[in-house]
RNA sequence: UCCUCAGUAGCUCAAUGGCAGAGCAUCCGGCUGUUAACCGGAGGGUUGUAGGUUCGAGUCCUACCUGAGGAGCCA
């Protein structure tokens, strides 16, 4: 089969309005009328509904798109043309088909599906409109962090994945084995490398994937999620929420600029993220626990916050509230304390509105050698496995601080979605390493 | 680890302790503007597993398996 046109993908269809094209897909559904047939293809980068009516095509062509099934691989050739009707706002005129690859029983069909079995056909389910909205907003987001750091003279220093020991000893770690007698485990924070390359480069960043062996089963846990992790030499608790807030504002804006497509295919209220502006509130924790205390949820001073405090929190702004000095007894043991208030920390979480929950954690770090060793032993920390974080402290100590940043939770807020899973390509939870 | 809920056709779900059902998907036929199209027909079942109660269990009881939501913890 010759197809006649431009090869063109379906984003970019707009500039070829009038002109022969070639699509090259797979059938996403069909519908049909007997001497008419309506063809959606998708190519990846879009979608697009192709119509085929019997006069225009010899009879080998539309019979064979008349038995054409969901997911077949297709090289298509047709005019463009403007139609009010299509939802993105242009049509193909078919001229030719081709199937390149049958696809029987495609197991993801137009109606419903349970949560297991969409997990379990994961592979196939990023197909979908939806799925792969998510996953183009996706790598929007981490795009924009990269040039973010990169614009404003951040280095990118990545941190191992194999590490020796905990970084913050409260969450669980998964063991692998490392060569004959050694164990592993896996990063679950880029956190103490970074301050490291902080000291090496000054201003630094790494990005990756990070481990959690937390038995959790909520819809804001995975365990492997992608962090990205700033560090920044002499920056003070205000220089790090600044870098917190401009890094928000900087994703959520390259988003809705270049991503309201796929925005619009997710029902998203943009509306909702156009308020994301500078300044955002700030409150401290003690101004937090009054607040929800005077909303009628009872809170003792002294805990951390659930998810309902939380939300009940953010639902106060309409925009990311950042919340500081929490008590040092329920943060890392690197938290620098505040020199006014010895029992809270310089520290800060970065909470989503809309109830999304926190999606940034950060603090100025511990600058003082006596300190820092005294706080490894409060924690019960082996100080042997940690003698080289010490050695920053030892060697020209600054002042200096960072976050982290969870890619995951970002875009689950951005897209709206109400379950992390459905924001990074495989999810890894207890429950499911497969596919 | 704890609490709650669920498991029946390929999928999503019905079925008072009394004949195993529907919609969609699949296959066949019809239809020139469909958007989860529509209309007619056909095939499709070890009710998660193992025990128990009962004249009789998809339904009640026990244990286990699998999954979901939440708690704790965190990004």
């Amino acid at each position: 089969m010759t197809h006649e046109g431009t090869l063109a993908y379906i984003e970019d269809i707009a500039r070829h309005e009038g002109q022969r094209v070639i699509v090259r897909g797979w059938l996403h559904a069909r519908r049909s009328s007997g001497k008419i047939h309506f063809l959606t293809v998708r190519d990846g980068s879009g979608f697009i509904q192709g119509v085929m009516s019997k006069a225009a095509v010899d009879e080998e062509t539309f019979r064979l798109a008349d038995h054409l099934t969901q997911e077949s691989s297709v090289i298509a050739s047709g005019t463009v043309r403007a139609d009010a009707r299509a939802p993105g706002g242009f049509e193909l005129d078919l001229a030719t088909l081709e199937v390149v690859g049958g696809s029987a029983d495609y197991p993801i069909t137009p109606k419903e599906h349970g949560v297991d079995y969409l997990m379990d056909r994961r592979h196939l389910w990023i197909r979908s409109e939806r799925q792969s909205a998510v996953l183009r907003v996706r790598a929007e987001v981490i795009a924009a962090v990269r040039s973010f750091f990169d614009d404003r003279g951040f280095i990118l220093a990545d941190t191992p994945i194999f590490t020796p020991a905990a970084c913050e000893g409260t969450s669980t770690l998964f063991p692998v084995q490392y060569f004959d007698e050694t164990t592993a485990y896996l990063t679950q924070s880029g956190q103490l490398y970074n301050e490291a390359n902080a000291m090496a480069l000054g201003r630094v960043y790494c990005f990756g994937p990070t481990f959690r062996a937390e038995k959790s089963k909520t819809r804001r846990h995975l365990s492997e999620f992608w962090m990205v992790e700033p560090e920044v030499a002499f920056a003070r608790l205000d220089d790090v929420i600044d870098l917190a807030e401009d890094l928000v504002v900087s994703v959520v804006t390259r988003v809705l600029e270049r991503r309201q497509t796929e925005l619009k295919r997710l029902d998203r209220d943009v509306s909702k993220l156009e308020l994301v502006k500078k300044p955002f509130p700030r409150i401290t924790y003690d101004d937090a626990v009054k607040m929800l205390n005077d909303k009628g949820q009872p809170f003792e001073w002294g805990g951390d916050f659930g998810a309902p405090d939380e939300t009940l929190l953010a639902n106060s702004f309409d925009r990311p509230v950042a919340v500081t000095r929490y008590p040092s007894k329920v943060k890392a043991f690197y938290m620098e304390p505040d020199p006014q208030r010895p029992d809270v920390a310089l520290c800060v979480d970065v909470l989503a509105p809309e109830g999304y929950g926190e999606i940034i954690g950060g603090s100025q770090r511990i600058a003082d050698y006596d300190l820092l060793l005294r706080r490894i032993k409060e924690h019960d920390l082996p100080k042997e496995a940690f003698e080289w974080y010490l050695d920053l402290r030892r060697y020209g100590t600054v002042p200096h601080g960072g976050f982290g940043m969870g890619i995951e939770r970002v875009v689950t807020w951005i897209c709206g979605l109400d379950h992390l899973r459905e924001a990074i390509p495989y999810a890894r939870t207890l429950n499911r390493l497969y596919p």
